[in-house]
DNA sequence: TATTGTTATACTCTATAACTATA
DNA sequence: TATAGTTATAGAGTATAACAATA
């Protein structure tokens, strides 16, 4: 290759590169967001099946299941429902399926007979452990490759994107 | 929002930095993963409610259409399948109902009469034009806070994360 | 009257496996 | 026999609205 085309085929690249930037500076929301959906749709399939093969569970059981794990004094339906960010409707099917495996119970609160709180029971505690253990495990395996450095700075980044998008929704309300 | 319930929100947000910090260390992984299902959950649940009230299309139906809107010769279902990470099975559900709505054809390749290739109509392909607009703006909108350097920035990491996970994923077909 | 949770309903997605037509 | 796509089936999630009990 001559010195010439060699000059030629930096520019070409230099072009391309104004021309990417050109292009970013617009639609970079857009592709971060197909990114993640692309991101978390391959990884999630793939949480999903060894949660269903390991512990006969779904990812939205595994969310109320973590919700109670970290109040151990439980919590109301109402809170569950924004926090897992399910409809009320939907945390009572929700809620049945694990009542009936014996993971949580749902108890009326005294002094207010209209709220039910839910706990994890003994045997849900059990198993959630071992879930979550499994689950850390599983994702350490799906991002080994990639270092401390860039994990911890995307995570950190990430919250601006949640704050972001949040606050609009929340704004967006009405 | 009462000022009150105000400051509550920001009282648990920095509560939540200092727990973060203290359990930093370990489980970047899972707190990676965490985070993006929570942004995606919450984006997703908002773009599928629009996509469905203004075009009524879902999330699955939209991707297939972008898929077939940058290939403009259409694709074979197998390949669809594969790009949209949906079982060749359910590609077939998903395909008869935009079929049925207009935006897609399937049409039996000349010389292998095992292959259906699906394109988008003309109908299709407008339709998904002004999806794609509306959906770019929605995403603006949901990431309006989001400066274009952290932007770019997520969107170059995130590339790591994905090549690890595909990567992972692959290497335990066996 | 407002709030909490349940019930009812309809639709879509997801996963798996058996099956048909073609190569 | 292998491949491409379809059919069949079961189970869950999702969204919406009407409803009952309680405050």
């Amino acid at each position: 290759m001559s010195d010439n085309s060699l000059d030629l085929a930096t520019q070409a690249v230099d072009l391309e590169i104004i021309v990417d930037r050109a292009r970013d500076g617009q639609k970079l929301q857009l592709r971060l967001w197909l990114r993640m959906l692309s991101i978390t749709k391959m990884i999630s399939q793939e949480i999903r099946r060894r949660l269903r093969i390991e512990f006969q569970a779904t990812l939205p059981q595994f969310d109320i299941l973590a919700q109670l794990y970290r109040e151990r004094d439980g919590l109301r339906l109402g809170e569950l429902s924004r926090r897992t960010m399910v409809t009320n409707g939907n945390i009572t099917g929700l809620a049945d399926r694990l009542e009936a495996d014996g993971l949580i119970v749902r108890e009326i609160l005294d002094g207010d007979r209209r709220v039910t709180v839910a706990k994890l029971t003994k045997q849900g505690r059990e198993t959630f452990a071992e879930m979550a253990s499994a689950h850390e495990g599983w994702l350490r395996e799906l991002m080994s490759d990639v270092d401390q450095d860039t994990l911890a700075l995307v995570l950190s980044q990430l919250a601006t994107v949640k704050n972001s998008a949040s606050r609009s929704l929340v704004e967006s309300e009405d």
